[in-house]
DNA sequence: TTACTAACGCAACACTGTTGCATTTACAAA
DNA sequence: TTTGTAAATGCAACAGTGTTGCGTTAGTAA
């Protein structure tokens, strides 16, 4: 019976991620841990973690990976809302009420989107 | 006088990107290159064109960063379009003529955007 | 408490992208 | 055509990110 386990390491970074309102990267976790748990564990908990569908991950404009916790994917598991990053304080945040519509050409057949939009967030703007 | 000058690497990879039908990564045009001059080279080279106007960098949802070229940038300048990513063949295509709509919570200032959908392209569908 | 194995730490590695510096070379001016 | 300048290059070294293998630790079911 393979059966998952709840470490110290994965409770104290789901913690983080989820009470979090902006999306954190890798490093970002990994400074607020301060030695907790190896990087390499990092990982391996944000790769479990999204397995579960706790927290989903965004590939930022600039190529800079971020982990989000899934707040209405309870409901319905999409992640087809708008990510924002902002170019002043970096942080990216989800906008999950913001669905966008567009016409595709036919023969696509999507099955996954990825909206990020830069400016300045409400707090540097 | 700062002046720009042609040279072999900068023509041969501009041709490359601007010939292709899809956007490349830089791994794929140092193995197109096989050999002709040094990754650092490229690298400098894809960041003079991207000044120049004559290219555009894109960064795909797995994080990969690829480049096209600008076809309708001589008209208007923008990239607002929407970049497609086949998760069976991994091209990236340019959009060009799809311009998506949303509507934005007030306070946020938008000044760049990046849209990639997913999903199998013409060919592999 | 014990046994099983999920999860961990550590070392090593691959890939991507950047920087400094000496050398080469495109191109404008003589 | 030749020459001078600095744009562009090659090479070495480095930093950041992410992955893999393997021996060890520790969570949890029995």
């Amino acid at each position: 019976m393979k059966s998952p386990r709840n470490t110290t390491a994965k409770t104290v970074i789901q913690d983080l991620i989820v009470t979090s309102n902006v999306a954190l990267s890798h490093s970002e976790i990994q400074k607020s841990l301060e030695g907790l748990c190896d990087r390499v564990t990092i990982y391996r908990v944000l790769e479990r973690l999204i397995k579960e569908g706790v927290i989903h991950k965004i590939v930022n404009v600039d190529g800079v990976v971020k982990y989000a916790g899934c707040h209405s994917c309870s409901v319905k598991h999409s992640h087809n809302h708008i990510h924002f990053s902002c170019q002043k304080c970096k942080s990216v945040t989800c906008l999950e009420d913001v669905e966008p519509t567009f016409k595709m050409p036919k023969k696509y057949i999507i099955s996954e989107m990825n909206f990020t939009l830069s400016g300045l967030c409400p707090q540097c703007s």
